[in-house]
RNA sequence: GCCGAAGUGGCGGAACUGGCAGACGCGCCAGACUCAAAAUCUGGUGUCCGCAAGGACGUGUGGGUUCGAGUCCCACCUUCGGCACCA
């Protein structure tokens, strides 16, 4: 191999100035030169405003920067940059950004396990993957780039802290969370089984205040607005629905004469209410304490050691399938608020304090869990609803709707008329009335750490919670040699940092304390899209007419993975600033591609496993334009994909043959160009065909791109290079070699096959530059086009150059394909029948057999029935 | 358990609204070039029967609709993903 230096003067010259290219194809060459010329002409900047060009917003999830990328992270952005250079060609104003979601675990864990400073190791990391990225060929506008744990960014991200606080969306809860003695609070993914994930130590559960956002507070608008998503997968939008879990019931409420109060109840079968024997609470709730202070001694330590046995199992567990349902009466009883009858009360985990008023009434006849649960205590099970038709056994609860019974007036209803006429009884008796209930929980903002978002809010003594002025922002970070990262006790590592806590109230000027928690890193990347349209504005989080330009968004393409978080998260936002005024849309992004995952050696590729690709090697040994090529061709993008050498191979190989064959033709060209006199010839049918070629393809790509089809958009660029190579083998190269001896004899003929020939090349290297865009640059500006073929218009096919005279059918008898025939392509069924039937191999299948229906499907098939 | 997606050669995968199953690529086999290997090129390659021409079978399983089903309908099996004591 020659040093890329000296090969680079080679082929330079030998493009622009000398008769041959050389036939090897020198990928790192040809990749670093447009590249560098890329970068050069900043062809991939964004242009607000663009005069006469509508504006297109691709945007892909924007990684975490944790070190380098493999090629399961580059196939999301390898997605992305296709679709971004297909719509620079398609003439629209394209803004393609890129950004760093670089506050999280990861760099301070780097911190603390190697004493690194988290700014710098971000720093390098980003850095490195920025080279990574200009390594593929990725069509970023490099000066719009967002780094989340930058001050620039992060003032922002604060700001909207404090617009929701002064929406009202923001407020402080004391929850139980899970706790670990050395790594501090846990996600409940980091807590298997009561174990901390790093440690191994038994996690206990511990109190705390933190700030929450009222994401429930639009929980109607977020599920609603699914509606307008038409351009999301569907199974994205079922899992967004099935996480809000909006359900509609009744709230009624029981006597508890014992401690003088009121339960409260959700159910969604209020038409069930006469089969209420007892009533079951959630250990945690808050009337268990009250009633523990007036029963007897012994059942208050029978209550104790149940709710003790309840928290010692961890959320994951209590709610785990199949778990045997224990409870304990709580010895005493409520009223049945219409029959006045007496039911007991119990205390079980199967009930939930966080969901509806952590109390259910408990229907043993019509509800499974109230069945075992009435079984196993010996509990009285009442019948009020039966199917409408037929019988039902006592061996089971009977779970459906049917008609009311045993309920007094209400018999004789359906279940549905039942719900809806106790519900307006209740209500209009004070007992209570419909209501709605979702899964969908209020947003827990605050994290125990220190590499993320301070919270800009202070505590002062005299005026509570109160947010930092707008012209204090950022609420800085303070230095990571000024902070101990382990120290927990106090919650944050940041509450032992005096000049850090200690500020001024913004509101009275006294001494106060300010907030040590920082934000969660998923607040930081609810908002990122809106900052990469105006990424440098210094008064506002980007200026109102410029997002208002871009967005929302026009493609958005990420991982599955993010189908309820982020993706929920980043749509409350949007609707939260809509509101406020400062957005004019309410959905940040129109359509939503959710690319699959690459395997390797049958596991999901990753670091941990060690079975990672890196694109470094893969563009050594093959370039940048295989390595794109692979990710794309080897599978539909929605869909995992096995990553597998043999196929890099192939894509290697392809644009191998490709460009040996662009070289052998130029030089073929060149050849005959010089020697030649120009005669005039009849067109030969080759160039017919091969323009039928050309345009097939460029019809046949386009379709499937638009379908993201791009696995059969390039094995159908395959196809042409598959067609075109043996002509040039067969027709073009021989011309040119007898060209050289002297013998024109041949040049007339070929010329208009040259020409058609260059034209489907340079046809093919437009085709092919969203894909591999380094090699069809080279190819199109050696082949004399305009400026760069990524901002040159798609190519357009023309249908009657596609047609043909005639076209050749299958004939299928009695449903099995038995001959061929050659048909007019505009034959009508009748005339069609006449060319079949007068077919020698067809007569010899239906001889002696009387037709019983003849069919013909233009282009197709035709079909004889015959018996 | 509920919801969703997917089952096609040795492998990754094609087949848009029912119309010639297996495009394209990998792998494999044979041949060419080579002292040889690699690279490259040419041809072949669903399975079974047959020397061949040719034939039979074939898209997870079983049924159905249709002139015609990978595609539509019913039942089932398997795999993957999501949710899961939600009252």
């Amino acid at each position: 191999m020659f040093s890329s230096r000296a090969s680079a003067h080679l082929v330079q010259e030998s493009v622009v100035e000398a008769k041959t290219i050389r036939e090897v194809y020198d990928f790192t060459l040809i990749e670093r030169k447009w590249q560098a010329e890329w970068e050069n002409a900043r062809a991939f900047a964004a242009h607000d405003f663009t005069e006469g060009k509508e504006p297109y917003y691709l945007l892909e999830m924007f990684p975490y920067p944790s070190g380098y990328m493999h090629m399961g992270h580059m196939r999301n952005y390898t997605l992305g940059d296709v679709m971004a250079r297909l719509n620079w060609k398609k003439g629209r104003s394209v803004l393609h950004p890129i950004g760093f979601d670089s506050f999280g675990l990861p760099a301070e864990q780097a911190a603390i396990d190697r004493g690194v400073d988290p700014r710098e190791w971000n720093e390098e990391c980003i850095e490195n993957i920025i080279r990574q990225m200009k390594m593929m060929g990725f069509s970023y506008d490099w000066d719009r780039i967002v780094v989340t744990s930058r001050p620039d960014y992060y003032k922002w991200t604060q700001w909207l802290f404090i617009k929701f606080h002064e929406m009202g969306l923001v407020y402080r809860k004391e929850m139980p969370v899970n706790w670990c003695e050395e790594h501090g609070v846990l996600a409940n993914d980091e807590a298997q089984e009561g174990k901390c994930w790093r440690c191994g130590r038994i996690v206990t559960q511990r109190k705390l205040e933190q700030w929450y956002i009222k994401t429930t507070a639009y929980a109607d608008e977020l599920l609603d607005g699914l509606n307008e998503l038409e351009n999301w997968p569907e199974r994205v939008l079922t899992m967004q629905k099935n996480w809000i879990g909006k359900s509609e019931g009744t709230r009624v409420s029981f006597d508890l004469p014992a401690i003088g109060e009121k339960i409260d109840v959700f159910t969604t079968r209020i038409d069930t209410l006469y089969g209420v024997t007892f009533l079951v609470f959630a250990p945690e709730h808050p009337f268990v304490a009250r009633i523990m202070e007036i029963v007897d001694d012994e059942k208050r330590a029978e209550i104790m050691a149940f709710i003790a046995e309840t928290a010692k199992v961890d959320v994951i567990e209590r709610t785990a399938e199949g778990r045997e349902k224990k409870g304990l009466s709580l010895g005493v009883d409520c009223v049945h608020p219409l029959t006045g009858e007496s039911v007991k009360l119990f205390i079980a985990d199967y009930v939930l304090m966080d969901y509806g008023t952590g109390a259910v009434m408990a229907v043993p006849a019509h509800d499974s869990r109230d069945y075992l649960f009435a079984k196993k205590y010996n509990l009285p099970i009442k019948w009020v609803i039966r199917p409408v038709e037929g019988e039902w056994t006592e061996d089971d609860a009977f779970t459906g709707y049917g008609i009311m019974m045993n309920s007094d007036k209400y018999d004789g209803l359906s279940s549905e008329d039942g719900i809806d006429e106790l519900s307006r009884d209740l209500e209009s008796a004070g007992l209570g009335g419909f209501e709605t209930q979702y899964r969908l929980k209020d947003w827990t903002a605050s994290r125990q750490r220190y590499w993320g978002c301070p919270i800009p809010m202070v505590y002062c003594e005299k005026c509570g919670h109160v947010p930092e002025k707008l012209e204090n922002l950022p609420v800085l970070l303070p230095p990571p040699e000024k902070v101990d990262m382990e120290k927990r006790d106090r919650g944050s590592p940041l509450a032992y940092v005096d000049e850090f806590v200690e500020c001024v109230c913004p509101k009275c000027g006294a001494r106060a304390r300010r907030e040590t928690d920082t934000m969660t890193t998923f607040l930081d990347s609810a908002w990122y899209f809106l900052r990469y349209c105006d990424p440098k504005n210094e008064a506002e989080i980007a200026g109102r007419d410029v997002v208002n330009h871009w967005m929302p968004v026009d493609c958005y393409i990420g991982g599955i993975e993010h189908a309820v978080g982020h993706l929920m998260y980043a749509r409350f936002i949007t609707r939260v600033l809509n509101k406020a005024g400062v957005l004019d849309f309410a959905e940040p992004f129109d359509v939503l591609f959710t690319q699959g995952m690459i395997y390797k050696d049958g596991a999901k590729m990753s670091k941990s496993l060690g079975n990672t690709v890196s694109p470094d090697d893969m563009v050594e040994d093959y370039g940048a334009d295989t390595a794109r090529l692979f990710s794309l061709f080897a599978g539909p993008p929605e869909r995992d994909l096995e990553w597998q050498d043999e196929g890099v191979q192939g894509c290697h190989r392809f644009l191998k043959r490709l460009w040996r064959m662009f070289a052998e033709f130029w030089n073929a060209r060149e050849r005959i160009k010089e020697l030649s006199a120009s005669i005039s010839h009849a067109e030969p049918e080759l160039v017919a065909e091969i323009r039928r070629m050309e345009h097939t393809t460029i019809k046949g790509v386009t379709e499937d791109i638009g379908r993201m089809q791009f696995n059969t958009a390039i094995a159908k660029m395959m196809e042409l290079v598959n067609f075109l190579a043996p002509i040039l083998a067969n027709e073009i190269a021989p011309a040119a070699v007898k060209t050289v001896s002297g013998d024109t004899s041949d040049a007339g003929e070929i010329k208009p096959v040259i020409a058609a020939f260059e034209s489907a090349l340079k046809t093919l290297s437009g085709l092919l530059s969203p894909f591999t865009p380094h090699i069809a640059e080279e190819i199109w500006e050696a082949l004399g086009g305009v400026g760069f073929v990524m901002h040159a218009p798609w190519p357009a096919h023309d249908e009657s150059l596609i047609a043909t005279d005639t076209i050749e059918i299958g004939v299928v008898i009695n449903g099995k394909p038995r001959a061929r025939a050659i048909v007019p392509a505009d034959a009508d069924e009748a005339s069609v029948k006449e060319i079949v039937f007068a077919d020698e191999t067809i007569a010899k299948w239906i001889e002696g057999k009387e037709i019983k229906k003849f069919i013909y499907v233009p282009g197709r098939i035709a079909n004889i029935v015959a018996k």
